[in-house]
DNA sequence: TTTACATTGTGATAACAAACACATAAATTA
DNA sequence: TAATTTATGTGTTTGTTATCACAATGTAAA
């Protein structure tokens, strides 16, 4: 190991091994080599070897990685120990969709907190969780703070409610709404966009 | 232009030109630099100019392009000519969210089908398409073909719900469960995954 | 018509990422 | 203990993508 810029599709690679590696250790796995995950993910095992690389020598030559201390290792790089506070706005079907699925998970992602603007649905409680208004993400001042907003709200009201989570102080926003984002660059945006996945999918399909 | 080997990345981006085009279209634009582009997407104008020059000439020098002729143009691109036929499997949160989004937007991706396996929904109408139970998915003899399946069903169904798309005839599939999906390299799969993209957001905004 | 200016298209270069070849080291076998 | 096998870690090479510099070409003003 050296230290080295570390790709940023190494970064985007890590979930994935990390979400494996969780799904043998429950089946109970010890060992596993490099090319064996490589089996499972569908990515070579050079490319693997190399990724995990670049944080440390985590494998042992001739036998391959313990599973429970790589899964830990990862962990550790991903900054998956800590757990991660979570806004959603939008609380209709992806916002419940989302709800369901982290806290389905308890994956270390906790919803704190839920906005919505329709007077139908505030106030009601979801997992736990009592839906508020918009204008209270505007002034609350929050218990525990806002780490990372969920935007699946209206593509129309998508740019307001994403400053308004900045204000917050949040530090990344993931976007269902197919709206671009104009934000600091120093918060990290996830565009979650299935119309525009489907945009270059059929360009694919259509040239066979 | 050129003959060459068009880049993934290239074509990933087209798709952000086309709805940005189209938004300006409906505003009543006529012509459009690529510095302006730029300004609303964040892509640098060189960028744009070198994406487009794979394709063809559009522009004119010292102007611009004429704006409802670059979009035409980036529609035939992508093949957004046609109409595709979709077929979604998992009508919950997700799988109404995409029927919301799709039969809202009346984009050229049309529903023809929508299955479930939980029997309390099966039969029921949403946005005049009936939902099937998931054993007319392998049985039926669809009157028109479906180019692009997606699933949205529970991660431990996602991959058995894969191959019965498959094997229907589906070219693309876009899978909303953190499953894997182990398919034929002439299926082109888009992985919608949450907790993957989480795992990377974290990773950068606890590094700084 | 000439000059100044705006904007595109593209070859060349730089930055980034993946693949490869192989040195290294542990385990197993003879 | 030597030879063989297995599997990691990494410097180098190859491939891909972004950026840059600038020639080409159009518009508008002098
Ligand atoms: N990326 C994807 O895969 C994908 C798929 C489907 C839909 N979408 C998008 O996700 C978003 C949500 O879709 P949906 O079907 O779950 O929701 P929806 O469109 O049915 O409703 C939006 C919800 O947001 C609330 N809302 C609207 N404005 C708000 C505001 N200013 N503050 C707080 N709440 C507000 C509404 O009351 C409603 O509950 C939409 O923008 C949609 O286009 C994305
Ligand atoms: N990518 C994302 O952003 C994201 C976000 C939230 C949830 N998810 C995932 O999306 C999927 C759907 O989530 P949800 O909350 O909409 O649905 P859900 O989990 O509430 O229910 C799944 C639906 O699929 C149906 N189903 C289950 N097995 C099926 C089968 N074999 N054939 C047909 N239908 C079947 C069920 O009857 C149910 O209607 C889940 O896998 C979830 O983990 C993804």
């Amino acid at each position: 190991m050296k230290e080295q810029k570390i790709p940023k599709e190494t970064i985007k690679r890590l979930p994935l091994y990390y979400r494996c590696l969780n799904r043998l250790v429950v089946l109970g796995k010890d060992t596993l080599s490099s090319t064996e995950l490589s089996e499972y993910l569908g990515i070579k095992p050079t490319q693997i070897r190399k990724d995990l690389s670049y944080f440390g020598d985590f494998g042992t030559r001739g036998v391959g990685y313990d599973l429970r201390k790589l899964f830990k290792e990862i962990e550790s790089i991903l900054n998956l120990e800590r757990s991660w506070n979570i806004a959603i706005a939008g609380v209709s079907n992806i916002g419940c969709a989302i709800m369901d699925l982290l806290d389905f998970n308890h994956s270390g992602f906790n919803i704190v907190a839920a906005f919505d603007s329709d007077n139908r649905v505030v106030g009601s409680n979801i997992y736990g969780i009592t839906i508020q208004d918009l204008d209270n993400l505007k002034e609350c001042t929050a218990d525990e703070p806002i780490d990372i907003g969920i935007i699946a709200v209206d593509p129309v009201d998508a740019r307001e409610v994403a400053n308004c989570l900045v204000d917050k102080g949040v530090k990344g926003i993931v976007n269902f709404a197919p709206t671009l984002l104009n934000l600091p660059k120093e918060i990290e945006v996830v565009q979650m966009d299935l119309t525009s996945e489907l945009g270059w999918l059929v360009f694919y399909i259509g040239h066979r």
